[in-house]
DNA sequence: AAATAAATTTAGACAAGACTAAAAATATTG
DNA sequence: CAATATTTTTAGTCTTGTCTAAATTTATTT
């Protein structure tokens, strides 16, 4: 059907399409798939030939309806493996997303459906972002980060912004998981910092830590 | 590491050297990849440069011993996903090797691993192809063919020969599965038919059918 | 608004893996 | 054992996806 660089291409668009809703310009592409601007200009030609991209020279390019079908579907399968490897195969979250690059291209509608219905059709991956369902939709979340929380506010964490795994370790080392409760104490305006409650203990987490946690609130 | 057609070349030259002990032929390689031989020469010498294969102008090839452990990863990798595919996710054994095609490429040696332990080590995958362990070794099968049996000897079914969705369904129809006591009542020499007992039902079965069933006697 | 800077595209090249057609080597046969 | 047939290899081409370097377009300055 697709290969995997069509893939690809199509998936970090379908990404980068949140921050730019506008266009994705070749050179942020170029950005995101670690390649050169020539690379893109090229791939985005044959998207465009295909149907899956509108692209018009010098502009940036959109996924098509089609394009983003697609783009879904891969985002579907990675989160749900990613979702299989830490819930049945014993993986730290920090460890799935090379794994998840490669079976997300796996190609079998059926493989799709049997594992989610294998997982029980889970609607978030183990970072908290949303699994569309086998239509592509998404049930949506209201996450929100944990910065924007006022005093006395509380939220579940659902996910992190940044997903490298020195944040990761860092979660896992100050037993930040997700589905824990949140509380904000205090709020220091000088640094951005802030005092929460995470299963009755008190921690102090930078402005850095707060920016990059997502946490549902009722 | 190794690319996908570099994987699959080593997976063929490793089935088909049980058969060609003394070297595989490029044609005979040809028809197992279903392409040319003159994209097998092509190949072979690739292989040949990165020591994986030992080949002389004319004379076939063999794996080297580097060859053949990448070899019966990839196939340890493929029959591990075939009983995933079949314990885990309900797939009929007739619907999982285009799956698992796909599946054995996919890298991680942990991935592998935790798969195995996840399945519970098993010995065998839906065909009743034995599994080599992490370490390459297969825990070998007696296995023989149920047309080999006498009258009234028995054996447990343990795979088939033929795996094609034709035969596989025929097996289904006549609720023949991996696992079941086979006890020859009768053969005919006539035509080599054979009377069977399983679970309680008699059963004729010509010799095309016998011919492709293996079974595991004590 | 011209001049410079930045972004983007084009042109030409390369590696992997496949193909066709032709040449060379090995096998088989009368 | 020469003649024919078969197998295998070579030579040259194609596609996919990438690259560098140069050209072109758009954006930003002064």
């Amino acid at each position: 059907m697709f290969s995997f660089s069509e893939e690809n291409y199509l998936k970090a668009i379908f990404h980068l399409e949140k921050k730019y809703q506008a266009g994705v310009s070749t050179n942020a592409l170029a950005e995101e798939m670690e390649t050169k601007a020539s690379s893109v200009t090229d791939m985005i030609k044959k998207l465009s030939e295909k149907e899956l991209v509108v692209y018009k020279k010098y502009q940036g390019v959109k996924l098509s309806e089609l394009g983003k079908k697609i783009a879904i579907q891969v985002v579907r399968k990675h989160r749900l493996w990613e979702y299989f490897l830490v819930e049945k195969l014993d993986f730290n979250w920090d460890e799935v997303h090379d794994i998840a690059e490669q079976l997300e291209h796996i190609k079998s509608e059926k493989l799709t459906r049997e594992l989610d219905k294998f997982l029980g059709f889970p609607k978030r991956d183990p970072h908290g972002d949303p699994i569309p369902d086998a239509e592509g939709n998404f049930s949506v979340a209201n996450k929100m980060l944990l910065a924007e929380l006022d005093k006395e506010e509380k939220g579940i964490c659902v996910g992190v912004k940044d997903s490298s795994s020195e944040f990761l370790r860092f979660l896992d080392k100050n037993n930040i998981s997700l589905g824990k409760e949140i509380k904000v104490l205090e709020k220091e305006a000088f640094d951005g910092s802030m005092l929460i409650v995470i299963e009755e203990r008190e921690l102090r987490i930078s402005q850095l830590i707060s920016n990059n946690l997502y946490i549902k609130t009722q």
